[in-house]
DNA sequence: ACCTGAACACCGTTCAAGT
DNA sequence: ACCTGAACACCGTTCAAGT
């Protein structure tokens, strides 16, 4: 019943593609210290070595996961000024990276980037240029804009809090072997904000990611245009 | 010639302060991936599982780590106004952090805080509160600075560029096998600002961080004090 | 040409035993 | 009371072999 007729145990041939969507959904659902080269082979139905006639070993599959990553975050789009082109970035690289988790804090430290990677550097830094900004306000544009995205990214994945009743059960859970009494403000702060009606962690992006544009905009008028 | 006398080995009792300690400084040298608790005894002179009777496995081991981590972070100091005493904050958080990359990442998403994690957030919310912060503003300015702050930590580290040689070398690999002229704007970034003379990415720190918090001063100035 | 099996040097952790 | 040794179920990767 099977059309292929090259390979006689009837599974498609192992492609470096195939290796690697496997990979990625895998480590989407197990994340990256789950995602060992045996476990790999599993899914796969393969025998562990196998693997290594399409990547060189585990960082190489790594980096080529990381590459197609990056393929999934838009590139600012032609037309928009350059503040509502990196606000779209941003929101699109926070949809990816929560699709993603396991990427986060592997994308800005690729030392053999792929062609998606700089390609997606190349249009972000052209977007800028092109609208005015000098190489330098450059740099510091893209450190805050990217420090803030990583990191808040960073935060919400591990924190791993999606719904309310997550979020006090993470605080029961915390707080539970300390006297409340010794940390009052952090104890305001929690019952009167984080765990009330209405409150959701990751609300705080947006906001952040428009105060970060709001300071790079001002900065950059600042500097004399 | 030991002094002890109740062991007959001759080195001092294990104690959970000691395996923290030799924890702390393996992790520092060889990073999270290179501490295994088998590694760890080796240090230590121990069998790996004599580990176990001071800390109840890997991740409270960690954990304990992570709280030792945050226990050399200067709290923000009574006299200073919130802005100082939140720059002064970021900077310390920079310094410990680059003593202990391995922290980063795990800073923010302990399900079991310690001590020193509770009294360090209890003391920056009750600054930025008797500053005359509302809580909305407290969870906005907190999370804009963590973001950054972790964000820029865990890019440099990962970039682990310290030198201008550094920087040429990484650059070097990373394009090598690319044709430059298919990403102009990335090869012009690279070639007039970061591999200029006196470019160093560390000092890109200093600079987001003032943006980050005139862009707070900002935000609660406009949200009517 | 493509895949496999056995082997090596590692992991974290459990359990039963030593002193 | 404190530490150890053997064992179990895992790793990534090398090397020699199968079809």
């Amino acid at each position: 019943m099977t059309t292929s007729k090259n390979r006689a145990s009837g599974h498609a041939p192992l492609t470096r593609e195939r290796v690697l969507r496997a990979a990625i959904s895998h480590a989407d659902t197990v994340g990256l210290e789950g995602l060992s080269m045996r476990g790999l082979a599993g899914v796969l139905k393969v025998a562990p070595m196998a693997l290594y006639r399409h990547v060189a070993n585990r960082e190489d599959l790594i980096d080529a996961m990381i590459d197609v990553v990056f393929g999934e975050v838009v590139l600012p789009s032609g037309g928009a000024d350059w503040k509502t082109a990196m606000r779209e970035r941003g929101l699109s690289m926070r949809d990816v990276l929560t699709r993603h988790p396991w990427a986060i804090g592997l994308m800005e430290s690729r030392r053999h980037p792929g062609q998606a990677n700089l390609r997606h550097h190349d249009a972000v830094i052209g977007k800028l240029r092109s609208a005015g900004f000098d190489v330098a306000m450059v740099a510091h544009a893209y450190s805050l804009l990217d420090s803030y995205i990583y990191g808040f990214a960073m935060t919400q994945v591990r924190m791993a809090v999606e719904t309310p009743a997550d979020m006090t059960a993470m605080a029961n859970d915390m707080f539970e072997p300390f006297p409340l009494n010794e940390y009052p403000n952090l104890a305001e702060f929690v019952n009167d904000h984080v765990m009330a009606a209405g409150y959701q962690y990751v609300d705080e992006y947006g906001y952040g990611l428009d105060r970060v544009l709001d300071a790079i905009e001002r900065a950059w008028a600042d500097s004399g245009s």
